[in-house]
DNA sequence: AGCACGCCGACT
DNA sequence: GTCGGCGTGCTC
């Protein structure tokens, strides 16, 4: 007998684990990566098969078969399932978790529990008939707790039946089509028209035009002018046949310029061949591509991937969500054309699931996408690319808590081929590892448009306060601002906003506003002129005087996207700005929208947040200026001088790309300190040993590898207990070369009136650590949960706020 | 997760 | 005596 071995989609600990089901004769094919619909308890659900054999242990009379394969080609491939294996057990999460994490959205089931009467209205109690007086199927949830119990009730007698319906969340888009005839039959119709049929007589003579042909109706009805009806009578007179076909939805109708192969410099040839050589060999290699900023790492990426290609392999490319422009994206499918998929949060969930399953089915060879694209169901993939692998978007930030980075060499491992890290400003893991060997590093450090490094210099905004300038823009970025318009270049300012939200604070007696659910300040919107609370969305008015002390001096402190640009156009007020922050790009398309105006030279200034550290690269623009380098600083995040550096680093990229030379103007307070000076030099290397430095004394990644574990509960005491059982549990089960810090509370120490506690384990080698951590898991759930504990295990947290 | 089973207190 | 509270345990 077939067996299938199916992990079912719920999402418990009890049944994170394969359930056998028998496989008729009769069945579908059904293969490793299939969904199939199961009965489970008295219930149906989607499950997907894992595994397939011969026997089973389970007693025959438990054993029930699957109920019905949902697709004909299996969704995942053997691939996929054995990769998510592997992360439910490195990243501590449920098979199932990370078997949906590889899906588009769209596939995602949803389940709805339906009643249906089995016999006629009338046999039906009074009670019942009133319930499915309208329909002999109902949705079980949307009755009465009475309704329910009175349905529970026939069911014993047999009167209704329970089931459940499932649906795929997002359909596969069909559009009408239309058979035309051949030409004789056509013909012959003509003369079975009555002669005051003018509509049909029209559409008659249009299909004319295209005999034997498959039409689609929308266009015929525009291009004939005629309406649906006269369509209609065609298909019921048997005139034409109609049907329906599968389409993908337009996601960019625009025309893709034809992106032509650079030469490659002596430094990029180098790159590339070193890449080229690992992919004719098909090994499994890791490089490391180290290449300051406009020295061309997308032309090699470019390059490596057209070798694939011919090959007859496939390649993924995943890109940082924000740099997924069309300028990026446009690059890509300039250069490869239909061969590229594209998968980003601004495609609709069917948009996404077309895309998917162009890679599916083979359709395309190359997928330009944001982390999740990792999992892109290739078959033969013959490179995996990350451009600027140093960017924190990779590490999902809840279950599975993969790093797209660990996938993507878990990939390469399995398919023999090579990955291909790029970044500027490496993380400090990856370049250790580069240095250690395990990753093989090709440095990049030439600009090849012979464009120069732009001119930096930093400004000490002490000083500016010193000499009585009080506003966010110093003397000299002032100064330049002015020389631009003049001289009709483009300038970017951005504003470093991490750890930096605008708060209120009374100036009488230092209240500020809090949440009143979480241990932080209340965030000041402009826009709907509210106080936000960032973690809970708690919202409230802004208080006319403060409540503490009731004095009217409440003041809102911090620096916003907004204020910058009032401040502006106070010192220069013919100025042009647009503003890209949260307020601005929130509509779908909004982000490309403002960008290409700027491009278009629509606006003098683009003031920005993050989000326009990267993917511009217009030619015009010749200054850049960051308002507060070092507000990012000050968070207590063992990351945050590598962040300031990174940003500042790739921020000062953006200036002089072309002939132009550039200039960046750096405002900080704390000119000194090291990653802003180094920044400034774009001295990656000398940053990279001051860093790890700093890491090794204090013991923090790469140094060590570290696990955050956090935990909350509503009661103070409850919380701290379950902590310290949580912390002498792992000293008791981990031996001495573990560090186990903790438990503290964590820095922000309330959220959604629940307290919050954490833990470290930091180490070097892991021993049984992942055996420990499932334990601790299955206590957890067994045990503490019971208490309406939570605790999250994040294993190489990317900050540990 | 959902759902049934089962064992004790409040009603017809 | 039955209804229904939610503790416990199972789902191939």
């Amino acid at each position: 007998m077939k067996i299938a071995q199916v992990i079912v989609d719920v999402s418990t600990y009890a049944v994170n684990r394969p359930f056998d089901y028998a496989l008729n004769e009769d069945a579908p094919y059904v293969e490793i990566g299939s969904r199939v619909k199961v009965p489970f308890g008295r219930r149906d659900v989607i499950g997907y098969v894992v595994g397939l054999k011969e026997e089973t242990d389970v007693d025959p009379a438990k054993l029930k078969p699957i109920s019905e394969v949902v697709d004909y080609r299996p969704a995942l491939t053997e691939e996929l399932v054995e990769l998510a294996q592997h992360l439910a057990h490195r990243t501590i999460c449920y098979e199932i978790d990370a078997l949906q994490a590889m899906l588009p959205a769209a596939m995602r089931t949803s389940y709805e529990r339906l009643v249906v009467a089995t016999v006629s209205l009338e046999q039906l109690s009074p009670a019942l008939r009133d319930i499915f007086e309208s329909s002999p199927t109902q949705s079980f949830d949307s009755l009465t707790s009475a309704q329910q119990k009175l349905c529970k009730d026939a069911a014993l007698v047999g009167d209704v039946e329970f089931r459940t319906a499932m649906k795929q969340q997002t359909a596969i888009k069909t559009e009408r089509v239309l058979h035309v005839p051949s030409l004789e039959r056509l013909q012959q119709i003509e003369g079975e028209l009555s002669n005051r049929a003018h509509k049909q007589k029209q559409l008659l003579a249009y299909l004319m035009n295209y005999p034997n042909e498959v039409l689609v109706e929308k266009v015929v009805r525009e291009e004939a002018d005629v309406a649906g009806p006269t369509i209609q009578t065609f298909v019921t007179a048997g005139y034409v046949e109609r049907s329906e076909r599968e389409v993908y939805r337009e996601i960019d109708a625009s025309q893709m310029a034809y992106d032509e192969k650079l030469a490659l410099t002596t430094e990029q040839q180098r790159a590339f061949e070193a890449v080229r050589d690992a992919i004719d060999a098909s090994r499994a290699e890791t490089f490391l591509l180290h290449g300051i900023t406009g020295s061309g790492k997308t032309e090699v990426y470019l390059q490596a991937i057209e070798r694939v290609l011919e090959r007859g392999e496939q390649a993924v490319v995943l890109v940082p969500e924000i740099a997924l422009t069309p300028q990026m994206t446009a690059r890509f499918k300039g250069r490869f054309g239909e061969q590229v998929a594209v998968m980003h949060s601004a495609l609709s969930q069917g948009e996404k699931y077309d895309e998917w399953r162009k890679i599916r089915r083979g359709e395309v060879s190359v997928v330009v996408g944001a982390r999740s694209a990792i999992f892109a169901p290739f078959t033969n993939l013959g490179l995996i690319i990350l451009d600027e692998e140093h960017e924190s978007t990779y590490k999902q930030e809840d279950v599975p808590r993969y790093h797209a980075r660990d996938v993507a060499i878990w990939r390469g491992n399995y398919h023999h081929c090579p990955v291909l890290l790029g970044s500027a400003t490496p993380a400090l893991e990856s370049f250790a590892r580069a240095q250690k060997g395990v990753y093989t590093l090709l440095s990049m450090t030439e600009r090849p448009k012979q464009s120069a490094l732009p001119e930096v210099s930093v400004v000490d905004m002490r000083e500016e306060l010193r000499t009585g300038n009080r506003s966010m823009y110093s003397h000299a970025l002032i100064q330049a601002i002015r020389e631009r318009m003049e001289r009709g270049e483009q300038i970017v300012l951005f504003l470093n906003r991490r750890g930096f939200a605008s708060f209120m604070l009374c100036r009488d007696c230092g209240t500020t506003m809090q949440c009143p659910h979480c241990d932080i300040s209340l965030t000041y919107h402009r826009s709907v002129e509210r106080l936000k609370c960032h973690y809970c969305n708690y919202e409230t008015y802004v208080p006319p005087k403060c409540p503490h002390c009731e004095s009217e001096s409440m003041r809102f402190f911090g620096t916003g996207t907004q204020k910058a640009e009032v401040e502006l156009k106070k010192v220069i007020p013919d100025i042009s700005v647009i503003r890209m922050d949260v307020d601005t790009t929130s509509r779908k398309g909004a982000h490309e929208k403002l960008l290409s105006a700027f491009g278009r030279g629509e606006a003098q200034v683009l003031l920005g947040t993050q989000m326009i550290a990267k993917g511009l690269d217009f030619p015009n623009i010749t200054l850049v200026g960051v308002l507060a380098a070092d507000s990012s600083l000050h968070l207590a995040d063992f990351r945050a001088s590598e962040r300031t550096f990174q940003l500042l680093t790739q921020v000062s990229g953006r200036a002089g790309r072309a002939h132009l030379q550039g200039e960046v103007i750096v405002q900080t307070y704390a000119p000194e300190h090291y990653s802003i000076q180094l920044a400034k030099q774009q001295q990656y290397i000398p940053f990279y040993n001051v860093e790890m430095q700093m890491r090794k004394r204090f013991g923090y990644p790469p140094m060590f590898y570290i696990v955050a574990l956090q935990l909350s509960h509503a009661s103070l005491e409850k919380v701290i207990h379950y902590a310290n059982q949580t912390a002498r549990f792992l000293r008791q089960a981990l031996d001495d070369t573990f560090i186990i810090v903790g438990p503290a509370p964590s820095l922000i120490s309330r959220v959604n009136d629940r307290y919050r506690y954490q833990c470290l384990i930091k180490y070097k080698a892991e021993n049984n650590l992942f055996d420990v951590l499932h334990q601790l898991m299955h206590m957890y759930r067994t045990k503490w949960m019971k208490e309406h504990l939570r605790l999250s295990i994040q294993m190489e947290p990317q900050s540990l706020m």
